[in-house]
DNA sequence: TAGATATAAGTAAGTACTCACATAAAAATT
DNA sequence: AATTTTTATGTGAGTACTTACTTATATCTA
């Protein structure tokens, strides 16, 4: 990620933090388990990003470009099919080495009540326009739907649910007539 | 609830405990916080509750009655149209009185590692079989996926989404030609 | 040598939890 | 029915420890 400016510890506390923060939760991991996780001392985590919050914000920036990285493929396609069958097929291009950082998205969303509705926002349009050209009668609602869907798949694989999402994603893009 | 052989002061706590914990979240309510909206010494929870992991414990225990309450009317169902509407209309069933009590259901999943997987499974059985009886070709995937829906759209209403859940409902009581 | 990067050793406030003690309710004994 | 004994319910001050955060001091690097 485009963090160049970035000393080697800074790095390393992201790094902790974000594993920590994903997997314990962010009230439950104190500054100086990231500290120690990072090796390094706790006092710097709060030289670079000034508070515990801060630290949560570092991270959470990285977030917002990431999902948009994530967006652009299926945003800028121009067959309305295609972008249903991107969409549905979204939580399997997701790198297992990534885990911790979109479960981090998903278990802030209740810790603390980051709602994630926004960053929603592109694709819910791409999704609209799709359904409208391919005559669905209700466009907003049925992308409303679909992002529900993969809003629930995806919780259920960082979950480490039993569901088979393959399978999922092969019904969900037959109902679809894909 | 039937929670009879309880104190006043028992219930306060619980109540209160109730509140914090699917508001501000489990970890960062601390019991002193509890013990001061309950109106009742600190060392009252550990009497009553031993510790802090207790007092959700206890909060956690009514919430199985009350998911299994709202599963009994659909596992009994026997026509299997009706089975699906029951549990597509199933988020409206849920009372606004009740919303921190579900709130803290979903916010436990994440916070604390709590599947749930388990709980929803009469329901998963009862939709499997009413597919089934529909001639659907995967009734158990049809199942889940009908699960991650409910799921979904529960979890949208209750982070107070701007999603319309009539609509929605309406909507897919459509698509299983309802 | 000046400024950024890092640390170790603090701080005050908070954390879950305990304990000695008081009172109210229930049971047992007279 | 009156009295004692036991038990359940409650308190408030204290425990050892952790928390997020600070500060004085050292060590790099340009």
């Amino acid at each position: 990620m485009l963090t160049f400016d970035m000393t080697e510890k800074q790095e390393k506390i992201l790094q902790a933090a974000l594993q920590l923060f994903a997997r314990e939760g962010f009230h439950a991991t104190s500054t100086s388990k990231v500290a120690k996780k990072a090796g390094v001392s706790e006092g710097l985590i709060f030289r670079h990003f000034g508070n515990k919050e801060g630290l949560l914000q570092a991270i959470l920036e990285e977030g917002e470009n990431r999902l948009k990285s994530l967006f652009v493929d299926i945003v800028m396609e121009p067959n309305p099919k295609e972008v249903i069958r991107k969409t549905i097929e979204m939580t399997d291009k997701i790198d297992v080495s990534d885990y911790d950082f979109w479960k981090l998205q998903f278990k802030l969303k209740w810790e603390l009540e980051i709602s994630g509705d926004k960053k929603m926002e592109p694709l819910n349009m791409a999704l609209t326009n799709a359904f409208r050209k391919l005559n669905y009668e209700s466009p907003e609602l049925e992308a409303q739907l679909l992002i529900l869907f993969i809003d629930g798949l995806g919780s259920a694989v960082l979950k480490g649910s039993k569901l088979n999402s393959d399978q999922m994603i092969q019904l969900l893009l037959k109902k679809y007539n894909i």
